[in-house]
RNA sequence: GGGCGAGUGGCGAAAUCGGUAUACGCGCAUGACUUAGGAUCAUGUGGGGAAACCCGUGCGGGUUCGAGUCCCGCCUCGCCCA
């Protein structure tokens, strides 16, 4: 009978198990991919009635080279893709490419390649890599954004936003290098305000650009996080303070002597009897109009410029020092007719609320610092009980009651705050209104390598939409990548067209879109990619949502944020059927990796070998050991081909996912390699000797057999570990579950050295179960193994064709447990008894104990806890 | 500055519901096999102590028969956002 399974064996493997004397991972692992391959085993048959299971990876941007760091999220992957197709579901596990960005571009610049094929050879290096690790991607499923059959259809979608009124054209500032005279990311502006390229000033610039409504969705995008019950708590509270609902008074102040009106928005109207100053940010339009022709407007010009050309990201930080300047203009208190002087700051931000603000700098500490600075006025409108004005530390952002605030002097703030509205509501000078940080999203992008947004400017119509049929606007070749410019405005053929509405002379658009457009919908496009449309909806209806989400916790807000209003937005136009994308999201740590800094040569070491005694350099520099997310920049990547040749692909899998839990941040050491890849090498040992030993009728001999001690607890481990290695990978502890079948490994090894050498058919049989099963478990996180021994114990097809196993109740039950006894508390001793046995019996015995009588004769027992299956407590 | 999270052996970590702290792995030690070992196998491995025992999960309190786990107050580190 095992004659068979070996030539069986042979035919699929060419005999690695009967030739080899180690575990010759390479030859499998190429052997397997093989047969995988020529199968088509990971492509989601067209018509498949079992439930539906959709996993999904955040897609890559293709860089070209993959590492360990990466591979984490791919292993985390392919271990719930695969273990939910043994479960039974026709499972998708789509994978492409974010494909469009800056570095591309960048190499264009650089190298003077086109970013096209720049790029593809890129995606075909990362494809051959993930391959090698031997994930189990729908490759037939790919996309690509870069792809004109990708951005038609971005472009498409871009069309029925602006139908549905969810396109805006609106100013907004872009970083504007003087030396590249090009507009910037955020990324290449360096700290210090300049270009990363150049190293001139990065100023701030005024540009007509396109805008998705995102805040339409605010208060949805905010109140729909309450169904994702599944996705992190923390990745919910990002999104809550990302969107920054906070209800207010929205009211208007007239400027002095003047028919100029402005407005405000505040959270804190029970406030605003103590304004003693506005501010409006630097960018405000009305700063122009207030200081055009006055003797402030020189300065006022040079201060704004001054604020705009400095880092916006120091000039929001609290610490940042308070700068101002004084309008020369004067604003009426609408609720006393005071005067009071109209300022502007670099601390108030345009782009929130209505970009001026009313201070109050006895109760909020930025205007506190400002008026401190500039001596203005600082009276207390609300004062604690037991304090008076004069006493109160100032600035006070507490609870208190209201003071200077004339009718409602002595009420409650909490309670001042609704009759304040509710007054200037009656009267006529204010609104209660809703205000949200989240802003629209600016997707216009000043660049080549992106989407290009579908619209062109004529002179008689203006701004006209690419009809649906002219689409895809395709990117031109006949450009130049210089560095300046957009390269799209240097492309002649590009440029010029003509109006699709009256046929004239037109100019296209030349901003592209921002890459996180792409990534808003490839979801959908996995799903289902026809030629002649975005999506299909019946297919849509079929695999959303997508059932587990997993990426890093960078993309919290801004992609998670956009997808889901990009959903939101297709469902509105009955374009797709759910409201969510993503039912369940997970989000893994980084993976980190020792590193070691000179900072005499400026240098990075990443080999303790290149070091002497691991403190310095070969040049005798101090080096400082730090431990950073794996980077390019750093050099302290590990590739996965270094992995797949020293190790094998199946131990670098199984050591992404040992090395701690998922979510956590991991630290690689090489070293941890080596106890995985032992471990593997046991587990090939013990798939050669199922082959030796395998009993196809192992089922029938175990049915009647009476097991001895050796073989019943064989099966109890194997059993216990089916039970654990299940529910640990249901709860994504894939370094437990690898633990449990070490652990399996460790209890099989001693049984197969010390029974089957002369073993009988028992033996035989338990020992085949063993194999079997182990064959079973193993195959999501080293399927290429797993299959090799699932062939070795007859089996024509793959473990992932097979069913995940069930455990034996009966078969993994203790008889015998440990239960522990307490003396207050302590530890004093330990009973081995039937599981089965009664209460009081239990404890009679752990009172009878030698060592617990020790500490409690002579004593009163006050207490006696009972935990079954646990412990014994005794208090005296 | 705000939000979130984490501190457990020499190291990566486990302890899922408040119930044996340190599973599993690395490293180390001893031994076996060996011409050899960076292979393999076996045994041991939190600290103190001769032992009985005592101490031990960042620090200080609290709740409880019982706390790594819950509560209060600190310290340190990390991440995200500004």
């Amino acid at each position: 009978m095992w004659r068979r399974c070996r030539r069986r064996l042979t035919r699929w493997t060419e005999g690695i198990m009967e030739k080899a004397e180690r575990y010759d991972f390479r030859q499998i692992e190429r052997a397997w991919q093989a047969r995988w391959h020529e199968r088509d085993l990971f492509a989601v048959p067209a018509d498949d009635q079992r439930e539906k299971f959709y996993y999904l990876d955040m897609f890559p941007y293709p860089s070209g080279n993959l590492h360990m760091g990466h591979l984490r999220n791919y292993t985390i992957g392919d271990v719930v893709a695969r273990y939910q197709t043994m479960r039974g579901k026709a499972v998708l596990h789509p994978m492409g490419w974010d494909a469009f960005g800056l570095p591309a571009e960048n190499a264009a610049i650089k190298r003077q390649v086109h970013p096209d094929p720049w790029t593809r050879r890129c995606i075909e290096e990362m494809h051959r890599q993930l391959d090698m690790l031997g994930i189990s991607f729908n490759w037939d499923r790919e996309v690509n954004t870069s792809s004109v059959e990708y951005y038609h259809w971005t472009q498409w979608l871009f069309l029925q936003f602006l139908k549905a009124g969810q396109v805006s054209r609106a100013e907004s500032m872009v970083n504007w290098c003087t030396g590249c005279q090009t507009v910037l990311a955020n990324e290449q502006v360096m700290a210090d305000g300049t270009c990363e390229r150049c190293d001139q000033v990065v100023n701030k610039k005024r540009l007509e650009q396109w805008f998705y409504k995102t805040t339409d969705y605010a208060q949805r995008l905010l109140d729909d996080l309450e169904e994702l019950n599944e996705w992190p708590e923390q990745v919910r509270t990002m999104q809550r303070n990302w969107i920054g609902r906070s209800s207010g008074v929205e009211f208007e102040w007239q400027v002095a002597d003047s028919d100029i009106r402005f407005r405000v928005f505040t959270t804190r109207v029970d406030t605003v009897f103590g304004v003693t100053f506005m501010v409006l940010a630097p960018e405000h339009p009305l700063v122009e109009q207030l200081t055009k022709g006055s003797e402030q407007e020189a300065q006022v010009k040079a201060f704004v410029q001054s604020v705009l050309a400095s880092d916006q990201f120091a000039r929001s930080s609290a610490e940042a020092p308070k700068e101002g300047i004084f309008t020369g203009a004067y604003a009426i208190h609408p609720l006393t007719g005071v005067r009071v002087p109209i300022w502007i700051a670099n601390y108030v931000m345009m782009d929130y609320g209505t970009g001026a603000i009313m201070a109050v700098p006895a109760h909020d500490e930025r205007d506190y610092a400002f008026a401190r600075k500039y001596d203005l006025a600082i009276p207390p409108v609300i004062v604690p009980e037991g304090q008076t004005p004069e006493t109160l530390a100032l600035p006070y952002s507490g609870e208190g009651l209201q003071a200077n605030s004339g009718q409602f002097d002595g009420m409650p703030n909490r309670q001042a705050m609704t009759a304040i509205a509710e007054w200037m509501e009656a009267e006529g000078l204010g609104q209660r209104t809703v205000n949200f940080r989240l802003r629209d999203w600016c997707l216009s992008r000043q660049r080549y390598w992106g989407c290009p947004i579908p619209m062109v400017y004529c002179d008689t119509c203006g701004c006209v939409p690419v009809p649906e049929d002219q689409l895809p606007v395709i990117l031109p070749t006949d450009v130049e990548f210089t560095g300046r410019d957009n390269p799209l405005e240097t492309s002649p053929t590009f440029q010029h067209t003509t109006c699709p509405t009256c046929g004239g002379p037109a100019r296209r658009e030349t901003d592209t879109m921002d890459t996180f457009v792409d990534s808003s919908w490839y979801f959908l496009r996995y799903a289902s990619q026809p030629s002649d449309a975005a999506f299909c909806r019946s297919e849509l209806d079929r695999w959303m949502p997508v059932d587990q989400y997993v990426g890093g916790i960078e993309h919290a807000t801004m992609h998670l944020i956009y997808a889901r209003y990009f959903t939101k937005v297709l469902y509105d136009l009955g374009l797709v059927g759910v409201t969510e994308p993503f039912a369940r999201l997970f989000t893994q740590g980084m993976v980190t990796k020792a590193a070691w800094w000179c900072a005499q040569e400026k240098k990075w070491y990443t080999e303790p070998a290149d070091l002497v005694d691991g403190t310095t350099t070969p040049a005798g520099h101090a080096v400082e050991r730090q431990v950073a997310k794996m980077s390019k920049s750093i050099g302290n990547v590990v590739a996965p081909e270094t992995i797949c040749e020293s190790s094998g692909a199946d131990t670098g899998r199984c050591y992404i996912l040992f090395i701690g839990p998922p979510e956590a941040e991991a630290e690689w050491q090489d070293d941890g390699i080596s106890g995985v890849h032992r471990w593997l090498s046991r587990v090939w040992r013990v798939g050669v000797r199922s082959a030796e030993a395998w009993l196809p009728g192992w089922r029938e001999v175990l049915a009647t057999a009476e097991l001895d001690a050796d073989q019943k607890a064989l099966r109890q481990k194997l059993h216990q570990t089916i039970e654990k290695v299940t529910s640990d990978i249901e709860r994504f502890s894939f370094n437990t579950a690898i633990a449990a079948l070490m652990e399996l490994i460790n209890t099989a090894a001693p049984f197969a050295d010390k029974k089957l050498p002369s073993g009988t058919d028992v033996d035989r049989a338990v020992y085949s179960e063993l194999a079997e099963h182990l064959a079973l478990m193993l195959s999501p996180f080293a399927p290429h193994l797993a299959d090799e021994i699932w062939a070795a114990t007859g089996h024509e097809n793959t473990t992932y064709e097979a069913s995940w196993p069930s455990h034996d109740a009966a078969a993994a039950r203790r008889d015998r447990i440990t239960i522990v006894v307490q003396v207050n508390g302590k530890l004093r001793d330990k009973l081995e008894i039937d599981a089965d046995m009664a209460e009081d019996a239990v404890k009679d015995l752990a009172l009878a104990s030698e060592r617990v009588q020790s500490q409690i004769s002579g004593k009163e027992i006050r207490k006696l806890v009972y935990v079954p299956g646990r412990l014994v407590s005794i208090v005296v």
